[in-house]
DNA sequence: ATTATTTATCGTATTATTGCAATAAAATAA
DNA sequence: TTATTTTATTGCAATAATACGATAAATAAT
């Protein structure tokens, strides 16, 4: 009890719920969009930016990096943020499916 | 500490994330996925369907119904969830301008 | 009236997530 | 060499999420 039972969910289940919670907090979110925005900034930057402490920003970064929907340089003392491209179409790719889905309206019960 | 900082979040950021809460789970996934296939399910389908236990599965369409995607009638003894397809429409427009955010990729540090 | 069926809620145990202070690690500047 | 700068990691406290047994509540069937 406590742990979420992914065994006996398919693999596209799995991988989007695993995707929505990359997106489920709002400083991921804001960390992507800025991302976007700048198409690179280091990690300091983010701090600035986003009004967290340095180690939240950085575990945030990491759980993001983990995933593999940014990449990470180091460059002197600072580190270096952006986008997997790559990574991120098949991403979008296999959210857009799931939030495609589209139900008959004659047949509701609600 | 412990709790996410939502204040310093703007309300795009924090309606993002909220939705991508509600798809963060693979249950929630699977209900919805099943909502949309057969159009309307009593809550029992949906715990023989997945394989979670009775309270479980009530515990996330409560969360689904809270966050307004899903609505519920009762039937006899029996409850009746489909998907509320206007408040699909708008998350889904919601999350599909955050996923279309492109990047520039001449400009990269990685 | 009694029993069966179905779902929601409560209580609780377990695990996961969030956040930050303290500190380590590694490159740069003085 | 000795600070300084910047980021990652560790450790910990607090809150959130997951799962389910027990039980309540409400309708159906016998």
């Amino acid at each position: 009890m406590g742990t979420t039972k992914s065994e006996i969910f398919n693999e596209n289940q799995n991988q989007i719920s695993l995707i929505a919670k990359a997106f489920a907090h709002p400083a991921r979110v804001a960390i992507l969009q800025q991302l976007f925005k700048l198409n690179t900034c280091i990690c300091g930057d983010l701090v600035n930016e986003i009004g967290l402490a340095q180690p939240t920003i950085s575990q945030h970064l990491k759980e993001l990096k983990n995933l593999g929907i940014i990449k990470g340089t180091i460059e002197g003392t600072s580190s270096c943020y952006c986008i997997d491209d790559k990574v991120w179409k098949e991403m979008k790719q296999l959210f857009i499916n799931f939030l495609n889905q589209d139900t008959n309206p004659k047949i509701k019960c609600c």
